[in-house]
RNA sequence: GGAAGAUUAGCUCAGUUGGUUCAGAGCACCUGCCUUACAAGCAGGGGGUCGACGGUUCGAAUCCGCCAUCUUCCACCA
């Protein structure tokens, strides 16, 4: 079959894809080998495929295929989150846009829409993987939602319930106006903001209510919660204020009376120094209420309007009661002066509301036991972060964790099994069934039609928390008397986790409480943390600056091995990834050079009674040391997660060593316009080394290398490169290498010189070598630089020509009538002038008695060396000059 | 405000315990080539005071101090 000229990935990929699949090769099972796990990050499941994605899967596929290469048994378990809040955006969304309110519906009748955006919506990501190449373990495919998972969830919520690590609290939590729910601390972004410092005056109460014309003024962003306030709270150290001490003051517009008090939270040169006390909107008001006892006064609704507490503006926005009551603050006379002022505000992850400090009931998991457990594990080495420096940041948060906020008051989500008693009292059970005989040992005239239960769900890390347990026995989280399955047993710990940073508290932390808490060790060996995947200017990738590429479209472009090269060459470890499409060219360009390699060796013929030449064999004896030279280097990278200079070794060793080097020594030559056949030990050497190299390559590019693999020889039924055993290196002959460096560098010397000389590439030169030179390397220059004739010489002779060193050997190329005397005569110079300055340098050091005290032997010995090496240079550049002045 | 990390070629990054001729790689760039696998290619080439200053040392890109700039995380003074 003849090949194209170029490789064409759209025919090649959904072959293998399809192939690998039919034969179930990423199917798992657990066996007698040694595993090697990763669970999946899992995508939203209403997600689509994003640069982050392909990223993040890239480097899971090029581990897992290793793995499975190395013999290992490889398992990659894949699957979707139910990603609550923004699936119920999703959600919501889309009904809004057909006209439906959540608020009409039920929850079953909400749920029943949700379900069915996510029959609809739910593994596109899955499916888009697959173009990629990802070699998950399908079968395996779990979500987070899937009822076994749900049930693990519940029983993980029992679980802790009733070691007492489970609590209901009214605490100040982040409200989320827009998707109606607390979220936790986490999940706000602080971003500075622009608003106004609004300086208001307080008239001080006469005591019956009505005010006198002193005044005391407050600095506030929020003008529109002082119907809220409970107080006016000073510094007890500030004398400015001490003449407020017992006074009342009037909220302006209501004229509602509150005291003055003195608290050591406020700051005196902050603001004015007197702070109004608002314990229903803010979390610092909130504990100096709680320390004067001071009433709660909420006066803003779930969905940020003034509600009927706040006695004016009743029903507005929060942001437009603002702008109307510093209006009215303005008419009533009680606005002093408004200052711009730039300052922090919460904003939801999500929604990207601003958020509301808001008093509610809320359930909380204790973090203390937990957090130190998860500590310890990451402390202790026996789960490590590559790049280490993660460590700090891990270990800050964990000392400083606070109790984690687990409901959330969403439909979409595991129910929060907690059962409400008429009185209010209320149990904790997994099932109805449980929690009625629970209720009816309280009160035995219950029914079920008596309980009701919480109406929240849990916060979705409450569930992917458990993620690396229940993918494989979901009966594990919150039983730890059950004995894990055969999967979870053999599987458990998973191998390597490849997630970002940014949920490295939400996710990754918590995996380890989990892990230990249910399985009594880490969850995982490894996490290799990848960077954010920016545009080329460093900007986040996002929907709204349009800089975020489709990655499907770059597959049909480029092709998935493209693809997968392009992200890992702009990716070393912890860094933030430019993205730059002209990464992926490079990609897209490497596929062809192999591709078109394979099509050289592929055209040779054979002749059976053919000698190996003098050339192909340095080159075979060369490549075969570099070959295992090059998989020590590779080998090293994997094992430090160096992924990206593991793959640029490979390219290198390819591109450079097999192709430009390799090949063109081997290649045959034309006589007569026709190719000469090639001997069979130099074409059964080249094969091996090309099988070789597909195998190196292909975890990074498993397609092309498939497609080539196959294409090598007729193979057996079922028969893939996913299983071919990894490469492994041989001793070999450190000179082999060396040697073969030497005839490198005079060829590029030659090359060199017909380039400056501007030589066709057709005439042939002669070369001549004086000193210790490899000189059964001689084949491959005469073929490799075009020389007519390449001599072992004792002496130059008087002809004209130009000189060159390689290492401290000398080489001469005569070219009668084509050297500029004066040319040549200053390039010597110049080289001779550095080397006399360099060896000063060295004798200096080496005259140096405090060096060759210090220094340790090899340091002085190497030195020696460069002495040496300086002087024959300089005695040769010296010859040179000279027999180039009497030449002229 | 606190912490961590970064700063090396035009760009993205390596550089391990201070010592090989150590200042590197890939891309980009420049010059010459449509040479019989590949112009998505071949051959050759230029380019950096290792952020600034000071210190330790026989010796510093590497260790220490300080400053500058950038990034991220944590906290939020109304």
């Amino acid at each position: 079959m003849e090949l194209p000229a170029k490789y064409n990935p759209a025919e090649v990929e959904d072959k293998w894809y399809a192939f690998w699949l039919k034969n179930k090769f990423f199917h798992s099972e657990p066996d007698e080998r040694k595993p090697y796990t990763i669970v999946i990050p899992p995508p939203n499941v209403t997600g689509i495929l994003h640069m982050g994605h392909v990223l993040n899967n890239t480097l899971n596929d090029v581990l897992i295929r290793k793995a499975r290469m190395d013999g290992k048994n490889a398992c990659w378990v894949p699957g979707t989150d139910h990603a609550s809040i923004a699936t119920e955006n999703k959600v919501v969304a889309k009904l809004k846009a057909q006209g439906i309110k959540k608020e009409d519906l039920t929850r079953e009748e909400f749920l029943k829409h949700a379900w069915a955006w996510k029959e609809e919506h739910g593994g596109i990501i899955l499916e888009q993987l697959r173009k990629l190449g990802a070699s998950c373990d399908w079968d395996r495919t779990r979500f987070t939602m899937e009822p076994a998972l749900s049930e693990a969830v519940i029983n993980t919520f029992v679980y802790f319930y009733r070691k007492g690590w489970i609590y209901k609290g009214v605490r100040m939590v982040n409200w989320d106006p827009e998707a109606l729910t607390a979220v936790s601390d986490d999940e706000v972004i602080h971003k500075d903001t622009q608003s106004h410092f609004y300086h208001l005056r307080y008239y001080i109460s006469d005591g019956a209510g009505h005010p006198t014309d002193k005044y005391l003024v407050i600095a506030t962003t929020r003008p529109e919660t002082i119907m809220a306030d409970a107080a006016i709270c000073v510094n007890p150290a500030d004398e400015r204020h001490h003449w407020l001490r017992g006074k009342k003051v009037l909220i302006p517009l209501i004229n509602r009376e509150i005291p003055v008090i003195e608290d050591d939270y406020v700051e005196m040169d902050f603001g004015t120094g007197c702070l109004k006390v608002t314990p229903a909107h803010d979390v610092h008001d909130y504990e100096i209420g709680l320390r004067h006892n001071l009433p709660v006064i909420d006066i803003i609704d779930e969905h940020g309007c003034l509600n009927a507490e706040a006695q004016i503006l009743v029903g507005e926005d929060r942001f437009v009661a603002r702008k109307k009551i510093v209006k009215m603050l303005e008419e009533a006379g009680n606005l002093e002066k408004v200052e711009e002022y730039t300052s922090p505000v919460g904003y939801s992850e999500r929604t990207n509301a601003v958020i509301e400090p808001r008093l509610s009931a809320q359930w909380f998991l204790k973090m203390e036991s937990l957090a130190r457990t998860a500590l310890e594990t990451v402390e202790s080495g026996r789960t490590k972060f590559i790049p280490e420096k993660y460590v700090n940041t891990y270990r800050h948060w964990m000392e400083n964790a606070r109790d984690w906020c687990i409901s959330r008051q969403l439909w979409w989500g595991q129910r929060i099994p907690a059962y409400y008693l008429p009185d209010g009292r209320y149990v904790v059970e997994a099932t109805p069934e449980a929690a009625l005989q629970a209720a009816q040992a309280l009160d035995s005239s219950l029914t079920a039609a008596d309980l009701h239960q919480d109406e929240d769900v849990l916060d979705t890390w409450f569930s992917s928390w458990l993620w690396p347990i229940s993918v494989f026995d979901p009966e594990m989280p919150g039983h730890p008397e059950h004995k894990p399955n055969r999967d979870l047993a053999y599987y458990y710990p998973t191998s390597d986790l490849v997630t970002g940073p940014d949920i490295i508290f939400f996710w990754v932390a918590r995996m380890i409480m989990a892990g230990e808490e249910f399985m009594g060790r880490e969850p995982f060996s490894n996490v290799y943390f990848t960077g954010i995947v920016r545009d080329k200017l460093g900007r986040k990738m996002s929907k709204t600056l349009g800089n975020s590429p489709d990655p499907l479209e770059l597959i049909a472009k480029y092709g998935a091995d493209a693809v997968r090269i392009g992200m890992l060459l702009c990716s070393s470890a912890g860094n933030d990834i430019l993205y730059d499409e002209s990464m992926i060219e490079q990609g897209r360009n490497f596929c062809n050079k192999i591709w078109n390699s394979y099509r050289l060796i592929k055209s040779f013929d054979v002749d059976e009674s053919a000698e190996q030449s003098a050339a192909a064999k340095v080159a075979v004896r060369w490549f075969d040391a570099r070959l295992s030279q090059a998989i020590e280097q590779i080998e090293d990278h994997y094992g430090k997660f160096r992924i990206s200079d593991a793959l640029m070794t490979i390219y290198k060793l390819f591109w450079d060593d097999f192709c430009s080097w390799y090949l063109e020594a081997i290649k045959p030559a034309f006589v007569d316009g026709r190719p000469q056949p090639i001997d069979k030990a130099t074409l059964d050497a080249t094969l091996s080394y090309f099988e070789a190299l597909l195998k190196l390559i292909h975890p990074v590019m498993p397609f092309i290398t498939e497609e080539l693999w196959q294409n090598m020889e007729e193979r057996k039924e079922g028969e893939t490169i996913l299983f071919a055993p990894t490469p492994k290196a041989k001793a070999y002959p450190a000179a082999a290498i060396a040697d073969f460096e030497m005839a490198e560098e005079a060829i590029a010397g030659v090359r060199g010189i017909r380039n400056q000389k501007n030589l066709p590439p057709r005439e042939q030169l002669a070369l001549q070598i004086k000193g210790d030179f490899p000189s059964e390397t001689i084949p491959v220059i005469e073929k490799l630089a075009n020389t007519s004739s390449v001599e072992m010489v004792a002496e130059f002779g008087d002809a004209a020509g130009v000189n060159f060193l390689v290492k401290t050997v000398e080489l001469f190329v005569p070219l009668t009538g084509l050297v500029n005397v004066a040319e040549e005569l200053a390039k010597l110079e110049k080289d001779l002038a550095y080397q006399q300055k360099f060896l000063a340098s060295v004798r200096g050091k080496l005259a140096n008695e405090k060096f060759t005290a210090h220094a340790p032997a090899a340091v002085i010995e190497n030195e020696r060396k460069k002495e040496a090496d300086s002087l024959s240079k300089i005695e040769s550049l010296e010859s040179q000059i000279k027999a180039l002045k009497n030449n002229a």
